[in-house]
DNA sequence: ACATGAATATTGGAT
DNA sequence: ATCCAATTTTCATGT
């Protein structure tokens, strides 16, 4: 798993390691003091410090800090990674074109470097996703309403696409907009846009908008039912109260 | 820099080596075959493959497989971490109590671990933010239009705060919204909900709505003069467009 | 602790 | 390539 690595090597010693495995198939970790200089979408940025730097396999790059999820410094992939020897000092340079932007990271002093190679990977199983939520409630519309008849998945608008677009028992249209997780404003605007626009394509006021969501914040429902549209609780999927009883020793 | 490290470990070796130096400073990594479950949020997810475990300094925790900016699996930050050896094996499992969440990694076939401390830290340069834009067009307001005046900034109303409130030459209210890069669709509707908001206030319906970005998208455009409502380009700031121009040879 | 909004969000899917 | 919407977004900030 460990393919190589070198403690503590000068730049000419670092620049042969990473030309040696950059282009490989392996990962790429350098830990040292460095200067990162990015420029781009966020305009840019300057950085100085110890970071852990990390070379995936599709190119691209990130720098760690010692705190946080977020990289200090990133790329998602990246077109060109070219290394520079100069006073020195060895620079390597990620760029890509589509946005515009690169980062350059100046190494001063190295820790080590290691490269490493992660073959074995599966597959991954992953529930509780809207698009699940979307096809139980399809199957199963009287989890939302009794007597509810769903008409369409994903019906396009002009301004997006209606999760589910359904008709009551009465016949009215019915716009519903899922959420997987606790429902916010933005939510709520959402379906608005959505009721409107139905409204608007139909001419007819008497068209329906529920926010179907395990959860809806306080603000958002008041929000929402101000503007005549409702909430209905649905807990077709595991919620975050089911994480809080199951405990880890369980599995 | 590398503080300690041990190569292909068994479970006893791996749990001795992970209770010496997770506690402390350094950041911990682990590179195996394992297996990941994370229940939470997500609902579930079931991994199983070669993974590069991080565990830094603030017990934020991500499982890097070998492509990908994102972690396949990770916790920003953990209320507890704990080791149990159990069948031979050894399992890490971070939880969470707001949101109430958990990772358990089972380590299957361990290839290192390594503990890094990354001590110098200093600190950064960001330009370019949403709110240097505010500052810099609220000393400028020409740049958006001759002969507006603005009056507050971040004005709160019950939909959200509004970057810029202004008046123009005529006299008329200006609801200005700010966005760093393209502005999309759901920039038009955040600039319509505030323009509501004031019109809805005042009683009057004479409020005039500018979406300031250096772009904007198709629709986003489409959409906005529909409504009746404006956009400016606004270049007050580095743009994408410079990053193009500029070399990284240049530093 | 909760809610809101920005961000180099990233990622996947549709057009 | 562009655009839109979901995501365990993360993070900072205000309440």
């Amino acid at each position: 798993m460990l393919v190589d690595h070198v403690i503590a090597p000068d730049a000419e010693a670092l620049e042969a390691f990473l030309r040696r495995h950059l282009r490989s198939d392996a990962l790429v970790q350098v830990a040292a003091e460095c200067e990162v200089l990015y420029h781009g979408r966020a305009a840019s940025t300057a950085d100085a410090g110890d970071y852990l730097l990390i070379v995936k396999r599709d190119g691209s790059l990130q720098l760690h800090g010692d705190t946080g999820i977020k990289p200090v410094n990133w790329q998602p992939q990246v077109d060109d990674v070219h290394l520079e020897l100069d006073d020195g000092r060895l620079a390597l340079t990620a760029q890509r074109f589509t946005p515009p932007e690169w980062v350059r990271v100046t190494f001063l002093a190295v820790g080590f470097a290691q490269a490493v190679e992660l073959t074995e990977t599966s597959g991954f199983v992953l529930m509780g996703t809207e698009a699940e939520m979307q096809r139980a409630l399809a199957l199963e519309p009287e989890r939302i309403e009794a007597g509810l008849e769903v008409l369409e998945l994903e019906l396009p608008t002009p301004v997006g696409g209606i999760d589910l677009y359904a008709r009551d028992v009465e016949g009215r249209l019915v716009v519903v907009e899922l959420k997987r997780g606790r429902a916010n404003q933005e939510a709520v605007h959402q379906l608005q846009r959505y009721v409107a626009a139905v409204r608007d394509q139909l001419d007819d006021a008497d068209v329906r908008g529920i926010l179907a969501a395990p959860e809806i914040t306080g603000p958002a429902l008041e929000r929402l039912q101000g503007i005549g549209l409702e909430y209905r609780q649905v807990t077709a999927l595991p919620t975050m109260d089911d994480a809080r009883d199951e405990q880890p020793s369980l599995f």
